[in-house]
DNA sequence: CCTTACGTTGACGTTAACGTCAACTATATG
DNA sequence: CATATAGTTGACGTTAACGTCAACGTAAGG
């Protein structure tokens, strides 16, 4: 154990550095200071050291979220701007409104693609089988030759 | 109308120059020719001309669904040589088989990915809600300053 | 024939999201 | 103290997915 918590004897980690972080999430530290630099980490330090706490380790979680589903690092950072806006003046909630019901939408679509991505996936995945059966029919019984019962 | 179906006299058009393609979905023929450069699609040729046909359009819608979905245009084709290739040996099924396996395995956690993101936006969404309600009230009754019944 | 519209093939430019490397610093340990 | 082990800030390289531009071809219309 290298360094730690500073003693504060929690019940779970508090803080970790750059290393911990990335090997953690697979990453690597460049990774982390690029997030930084984009604005969507914020670690404090420890002199010139990074020290990242739970909040960011959660907004990790949702940067490496929004990699998987294809948005870009400026997409990731609006959406933090979205979430973190300080529930202000009724126009601004409005705004606000209509930008989360627009990602919903986004969100909708994308899972309508899926939907369909895994009903083509279905539809070459039992046509396999079905050729696999055929063959291991022939295989089993190698008399018939051709078309099996049924 | 410039050019069309050569008079084939058929009920729906089956085939397309690629500015009509590139129009009607959205993008530009520079983009349909890097498609066709990454072996995404291979469109006929009139001499020099590239004359698609149904069956590219339709790759191309899955193209562009592939991208919605944040795939990469090798991640793409590397789907396409799965759903073409010609059902062959029993090894090759099988192969086949773990390969469609894992592309259901990564829509579906990019399926849960997209829930969960929409729960996330929920909560973000009613707390808006609430707050605007808050306001709202607060416009229509001017005489409560804070803490509304219950 | 001339123009216009559309298409073709290179070749080079651009942006995002990192990787890689160099030069330096800080901390801990034997 | 010497060394090993992270970490730091630039700066430059790289790849994917196009955009942009130049130079040229071709078919239709007036």
């Amino acid at each position: 154990m290298t360094r730690q918590t500073e003693n504060t004897g929690d019940i779970s980690k508090q803080s970790w550095g750059i290393g911990e972080l990335a090997s953690e999430f697979g990453i690597t530290s460049r990774t982390l200071r690029v997030y930084e630099e984009e604005g969507l980490l914020d670690p404090e330090r420890d002199g010139t050291r990074r020290i990242y706490n739970e909040r960011n380790r959660v907004r990790l979680r949702l940067i490496l979220r929004g990699k998987r589903l294809g948005w870009s690092l400026s997409e990731i950072r609006e959406s933090f701007d979205l979430y973190d806006s300080s529930l202000g003046e009724q126009a601004q909630l409005e705004l606000m409104l209509s930008k989360l019901e627009q990602r919903r939408e986004t969100l909708n679509a994308q899972r309508d693609d899926i939907d369909s991505a895994l009903w083509d996936l279905q539809q070459v995945e039992s046509n396999a089988r079905q050729s696999l059966r055929t063959i291991r029919a022939a295989k089993g019984k190698p008399r018939v030759a051709t078309g099996a019962g049924q």
